[in-house]
DNA sequence: CTGAAAGCGCTTACAG
DNA sequence: CTGAAAGCGCTTACAG
């Protein structure tokens, strides 16, 4: 004879985690009416639902979401697809994104691509794999135009794909550091910035002969840019740019790590900023504040509302189904955000035509 | 009459993916042998083989990992656990981490938790309902004893649960810095840190008061503690410690974010470091380096380490299955980086006994 | 070497 | 209000 005991203890699953079978035993009840009554199906009597969700707790039952999705062909995933998550500005986007969409119920799988077009694909391939719900990438070329996942592009996007995509304001930012540059009086700017490979890369780049096309300054080759973002080409750069005969009095930064470079590269020269040389930047380095002396004269960093932004529009994106492909533009507006660097007091005055 | 071509489109899945029916209907083969071409089954023949293949890339068609995961009972998913993935050196870990358990073949869910228990047991709840292989987890206190997944700690550490760690020489670490100090000849040396609640926490704390007694100085309340692992909580400390009658001498910060409000504390009282107040803090807030001027003198850096190493411990254990949940403890030895804020000149010596 | 059938853990029409 | 049965897309003994 069986103990009474025995009768009580549920047969788990081959995988040792109660299923869904261990809940309706232990209640009392078929397995449909099981999975209605954890579910707040209405046509559950109060009785039984109640009796369904005391078992469920004592087994400690967690339904398996991989069953349900393939059974409701909802999925519980989404993708994040970034060049590397330890660069502060995705690691902030991304956590902006993954907190909406966590919240919308999905779950995030974060892939880097180490800025490689195949390994973006191939992290593209994984998503699909997992058949992830929907995908935001930060592009470097690796995706496939005929993915059939919803798509949002962010940061650095795909031009002739036919997806919603949310970006930075590159040119106008550029425009407005260089303005400022050249309310200060500066004559000879100088850029570092991204290689144009990348949105952030080529919008910046142009946006810095744009702007300095309409300030009527001349542009003699005092842009450089490099493929691996990294503060140590923005030093050599810097460097090579600080050493040549009609040196730049200001330099602008098309990103962070070439901020750094550039400061290094000019505190080697034994130069200092800003009294020698003005510095601004598309972003700041001293993402913490207070590190960086003198501190920089940026753009307001837009991490969380790029992320969010991106994220919702996925969101939207998903539930609308293949049928509205529209590929609606989102552009952050930039701000400028004045500090020391590029020769202002902003203990002072705010306004440097005031100087 | 149907066209010749329509018997040739495969009648796809429900969500618009092509499965395996419709890769075996168009290599003609049953499903089961397109499942064993697919997966490199050494009992078909070569030719089917590569019919199948052949199919399956002019259908697009990637496996269905839910589906298969599901049969198999093999988890495609690991999950890590931190207080928060922004905070650089979980960052770095959980990129580490991230590429062993790729090459594995796992896909890898980051969860936030922002210091919080509750947080923490939702997060493990939802990596349990996606059936995680394993978990790495650097705790704050939520995670159950009864979970019912392989799970390794890493950082911050449950010490009564029976799990492999890998973990950082926190008193060590310190003592290594209370160390350093005193070879200087500082006798007032005061620790800013964060709360005694986190392995980290507390390691450093206990490993402060027993390097200072070691040293045989007195342990005067000089020892500042916070919650919130915040820069401005390490500045009000160490702004307070900075005006008593026997002010320190001396700084040992617990982390990145104290020696950041450190430094600015001793900037706002017009004191320069090394000359007036000597720092050194258990990690570099200025992670890319030459940022912060001067700089500091630190343990090195092993997010990578630890990240990896808690990795490949996840998929041992995962391996061993639930036989030996033996609580294996690696620990990282600490290593100190000589720089400029204790007082050392690294370009005139290595050893600060000999100044 | 290949195929038919069972089953992983769920959800949901369809009956009752 | 509840249950039996089919099926999501795979894999894998079991026959042949």
């Amino acid at each position: 004879m069986v103990p009474a005991r025995a009768k009580r203890t549920a047969t788990l699953g081959a995988d040792g985690t109660p299923r869904l079978e261990d809940v309706a035993a232990a209640a009392g009840v078929s397995i449909s009416t099981a999975s209605r009554a954890l579910r707040e199906h209405p046509a559950v009597r109060e009785a039984t639902r109640r009796k369904v969700r005391t078992a469920a707790n004592r087994l400690g039952y967690e339904p398996n979401r991989m069953a349900s999705a393939l059974r409701t062909r909802i999925s519980s995933f989404v993708g994040i697809v970034v060049p590397d998550i330890t660069i502060p500005f995705f690691g902030l986007v991304v956590k902006a994104a993954q907190d909406v969409l966590e919240a919308a119920g999905y779950q995030v799988l974060v892939m880097n691509t180490h800025r490689d077009a195949d390994q973006e694909r191939q992290a593209l391939r994984t998503l699909l794999s997992h058949r992830a719900g929907g995908v935001m990438v930060a592009t470097y070329g690796g995706h496939d135009r005929g993915l059939r996942i919803p798509l949002v592009f962010f940061a650095n996007v795909d031009e002739e794909a036919q997806a919603p995509r949310v970006v930075l304001s590159n040119r106008e930012g550029i425009r407005l550091l260089v303005e400022h540059l050249v309310d200060h009086g500066h004559r000879r700017i100088a850029y570092v910035g991204g290689a144009p490979v990348v949105t952030s890369g080529s919008e910046r780049l142009l946006g810095f002969h744009a702007a300095i096309a309409a300030a009527g300054l001349v542009d003699s080759a005092t842009a450089r840019v490099s493929d691996s973002w990294s503060a140590e080409s923005a030093e050599v750069a810097a460097t090579e740019l600080l050493g040549a005969s009609e040196a730049p009095t200001a330099f602008v930064a098309g990103g962070d790590p070439f901020a750094l470079g550039i400061v290094k590269a000019v505190r080697a020269a034994r130069l200092r900023i800003p009294d020698d040389i003005a510095l601004v930047s598309f972003q700041d380095p001293d993402r913490v504040g207070g590190i960086l002396e003198p501190p920089l004269t940026t753009l307001e960093g837009q991490e969380r509302e790029l992320g969010s932004h991106a994220a919702r529009l996925l969101l939207h994106t998903i539930e609308q189904g293949s049928s509205a492909t529209s590929a609606a533009e989102v552009r952050l507006p930039a701000r400028l955000v004045v500090r020391r660097s590029c020769g202002c007091d902003p203990a002072l005055a705010h306004d440097p035509t005031d100087l």
